[in-house]
This record gives C-alpha cells, sequence and structure tokens, in this order.
DNA sequence: CCAACTATTTGCGCTGGCTCAAATTGGAGG
DNA sequence: CCTCCAATTTGAGCCAGCGCAAATAGTTGG
C-alpha cells in the first residue's frame, strides 16, 4: 500500500469514504482518524489488486473504476463471483479475519481505491461497533446475493440464467444511452459465461439469437439492453 | 418465542451457549445478561421455526438437534442452503438487520434452541463489539462456502458434486459406526438433490452405482460413507 | 498498412442428466 | 397382519448445452 500525500484532495477522498455504507453513522473523529491512516491505490485496467491466496493485509474501499472479484478452481477453471464499483468494500478477509484471500480482485477499468491495514480495521471496529454493524449488513447482502445465485444455477436454464445476470449488472452498473442501458465497463462472452456458468459459445448463441430479436446490441466485450421488459419477460417467465 | 423459565437448567445452557463461537470472547456480565434475557424453543422433527418471508424476531442458537435452512423460488422449487447442527445460528436476518428471514429454517431432527430478539442482539453487538466481530467471522466463513457451492455448480458434474456434498455432510455431523461414517440425520434423495442441484433419480442412480461398488451403504433417509477415501478419489479426481 | 492477437460467431455431433412413467420397497398406524 | 403413504428404484427417450473445430472480425503495436 503506497500513501500518496498530496494534501490538496484532503476532503474529497474524506467525503467519498465517508459516505459509504460501511462508515455510516461513524463519528467524526473516527473519520478524521480513518483519514489519516488511509492508503491509495490506484490500478490501471488489467491490473491486480490482490489474488487468491495472498495473504490479508488490508481491507479496501473503491472510489473510482470497477474491479472484479474471481475464484479459480485447482484445475484451473474460474468464476466470477462479483463486479464492484465506487463504494463497495474489496477484501472482505479484512473484515472476517481470514488471513488469504479467498479470491483475486482485478481492476476492469482504471480504478482509485483507499484502504486500511487489517490492524486498524479492527481497531476501529472493536472502537466503533456501528463500523461492525454495518459490516455485517453489508456481507449479508452479499450472502443473500449468492444465495440466490445458488438456487438460480440449482434450477435456472442458461438463458434465464443470462438474462437475470445481465439485467442484475445494468442496476449495478447501467448507463443510459440512445440505444438503451449499457453496461457500463467491458464484459467480454467469457466474462459473462464465467459469471453465468455456461461456455462463451453458449452465451454467444444467447446473445446473437436476442440481438435478432432487437432486445440488446452488443460488441466486442459491450453490451446494451435495447428492451429490458423484454429481458425481464424471458428471465421471469413461468414455466 | 416462550420463555420456559424452569430455573434448574440455568448454568448447562449457559455453558453451551457461551461456549458457541459467536459469543467468544463476551466478558461474564454480558454473559449473564444473555442467559436472562433468552428465550428458549424446542421443536420436534419437521417442525419449523420460522418461514421465508416472516418478519425478523429473533435470532437464535442451536443448542441440541439439526435444522435444515432452504430457499424457495416464486415457481416452488426448493433449495437447501445448509444444514444446522448444535452451535451454529439461526436467523442470520437479526445478526444483519434484515427485516424478513431469506428463508425457512424446519427441524430435522427434535432440537433444542434459545434465542434472543432482535433487539437485544443489536443491544448487545453496540456494547460489546466482540460479538459482532465473531458474527461477522461466522457469516465470512458461510459466505465462503456459498462461494465455493457456485464454483461447484458452475464447473463440476453431478456425480462429484453429489461427492463433495456428501463429504462435507459427513465433516459437518458424521458418525463413525461399524459400517463406516453415518450422516447423523434424515436425509433423503430429496433432501441430497435439492443440495446438489440435481434431481432425486439422479441422485438415487448414482448412489445405487456407489452402493455397487461399496463405497456407500444407503437405505430410507440414510447415508454411510463406508469409503470415504473412494469418494474423496471421485470428488477430487482430475479430468 | 501489416502482423499478431484476442474476441466472437457458427456449424456439428455427442451425451449427461432431465422428464415422464411405472414398479417396488419400507414404515407407521390401525 | 393389513393398509396407506412416502421414499426409492429403474427403464426409456429426448434435448439443452457442451466440446471441438474452423472461420471471421475487431484491436493494438510496429
Amino acid at each position: 500500500m503506497q500513501h500518496e500525500v498530496g494534501g490538496m484532495d484532503y476532503s474529497p477522498d474524506l467525503d467519498l469514504f465517508a459516505r459509504t455504507e460501511l462508515f455510516q453513522g461513524t463519528p467524526p473523529e473516527a473519520l478524521r482518524f480513518l483519514q489519516a491512516s488511509a492508503g491509495r491505490r490506484r490500478l490501471a485496467a488489467g491490473d491486480i489488486l490482490f489474488q487468491q491466496g495472498d495473504r490479508t493485509t488490508s481491507l479496501f474501499v473503491v472510489i473510482a473504476g470497477r474491479l472484479r472479484a474471481s475464484q479459480m478452481a485447482q484445475d484451473g477453471q474460474q468464476i466470477i463471483i462479483r463486479y464492484l464499483g465506487p463504494g463497495e468494500v474489496a477484501g472482505y478477509a479484512a473484515l472476517v479475519g481470514s488471513d488469504t484471500h479467498p479470491g483475486t480482485v482485478t481492476a476492469v477499468d482504471d480504478s482509485h481505491l483507499i484502504g486500511w491495514t487489517s490492524a486498524i480495521v479492527r481497531q476501529i471496529m472493536e472502537r466503533y461497533p456501528v463500523v461492525a454493524i454495518n459490516a455485517l449488513t453489508l456481507l449479508g447482502q452479499r450472502y443473500h446475493e449468492m444465495q440466490i445465485r445458488v438456487r438460480e444455477l440449482s434450477t435456472e436454464r442458461v438463458e434465464r440464467r443470462i438474462g437475470h445476470t445481465l439485467l442484475r449488472l445494468a442496476h449495478q452498473s447501467g448507463r443510459r444511452t440512445a440505444r438503451g442501458i449499457e453496461i457500463a465497463f467491458p464484459l467480454s462472452r467469457r466474462d459473462l459465461a464465467e459469471m453465468v456458468g455456461t461456455t462463451l459459445h453458449t452465451v454467444s448463441r444467447t446473445l446473437s439469437a436476442w440481438e435478432e430479436r432487437g432486445i440488446v446490441s452488443c460488441g466486442r466485450c459491450r453490451v446494451v439492453l435495447c428492451k429490458p421488459h423484454a429481458l425481464v419477460a424471458i428471465a421471469d417467465e413461468e414455466e
């Protein structure tokens, strides 16, 4: 963790991290302490924040950009756990007291994060229980997301899962454009396949079919949802 | 929550819940307060502790018995999130501040739990941050379990998933017997199917094939792992 | 503008595992 | 011992989606 102490951008950062869900309700003196003890980290698209199995040293909050949390099996098969955007936490291991990172986090766009050592995080949580309670809430949401994903993987066909996944991504980081809602970061067919639990071939075929029907519009690492309602119909249709 | 205040079994209960991971490191006066404010709940096999969508009122710790946490989709398809045994927490919603339960918890054996209202839980966490931090650790473990399960569902074939699931269940609640390690609670083919993400037919066929080879031995709602090492080989074989 | 890559598309054949159906077994209660 | 019911087994057929392979289309660096 490098400390780029360039006095001029104090308050913007303070504003940004203090508004995240993790630090809601934290008293001002704690925020000042956090501000003073924070490290900064800038990543270019493709850079790795930390890798699966790395020793846990810090907790990060995303200030700007987009990152991907993934997990790899011993046979090299990879899955994407989720994408992270501004305000979200990367490096949960430091919150839950795990000594190694269970997954790898990679920037998919140029990103800016701030972070604190595990010791500081621990200290803050012991002194300001509200932070630990906020962390519980956040982790609870993620746990619930994973439950839903397990249910989808267990019970739904590929087409519906792709639909749900795209809708979720659009919700998290959709950008309105003339043609529809665009997923606002580079997302390849392979990436989508690793989120959905299928192959890039099947994703490609499905998107092609949808493009035919005008539901989506896609290019290299780009997906635009032109008719989100049609996608909802596909994702939630009875049968 | 009914309070069955029958003075005689004070200390046994105190011992039991105080030893759970959730309350590790909690000072004695907090334990006394928890003891005084706890409610008890006894369930017969098949009884429901709470249902998906119910308003969150309490947090429970399993003292004895075994319960199943499940989730149902709107189309009626059900999946089993996990089984809970002594020392484990049921009703995470009260820890993470969710106002409804995301799943249903049912006793699969006669069970005994103690519980506290959400308000008391909140109060304890605010006053004794160590409890919130312990809860984070617990939830982190469950989150990690779910990540692994998503990975298995995404990348592994049914036979291997059944293998992994049985090994995990044996680890959580296996009982040594003359014939091998027995899963110590009633587990039907359908239950296993709902944990693994397949149909009871496929589970039945797979178990039959394994029984043929002497790897397992099973009866109605019973599974005994006779050759766990062979199961490990199936679950972890390269390919 | 060319070369080298990477991402994507698409065809083809195969099969794991699902669906549907029916028979069988094992307990629980009377 | 008999009845009823839930759990289990097993057969047969089918198909969604995977694996393999080859062609195509953007992108990046030189």
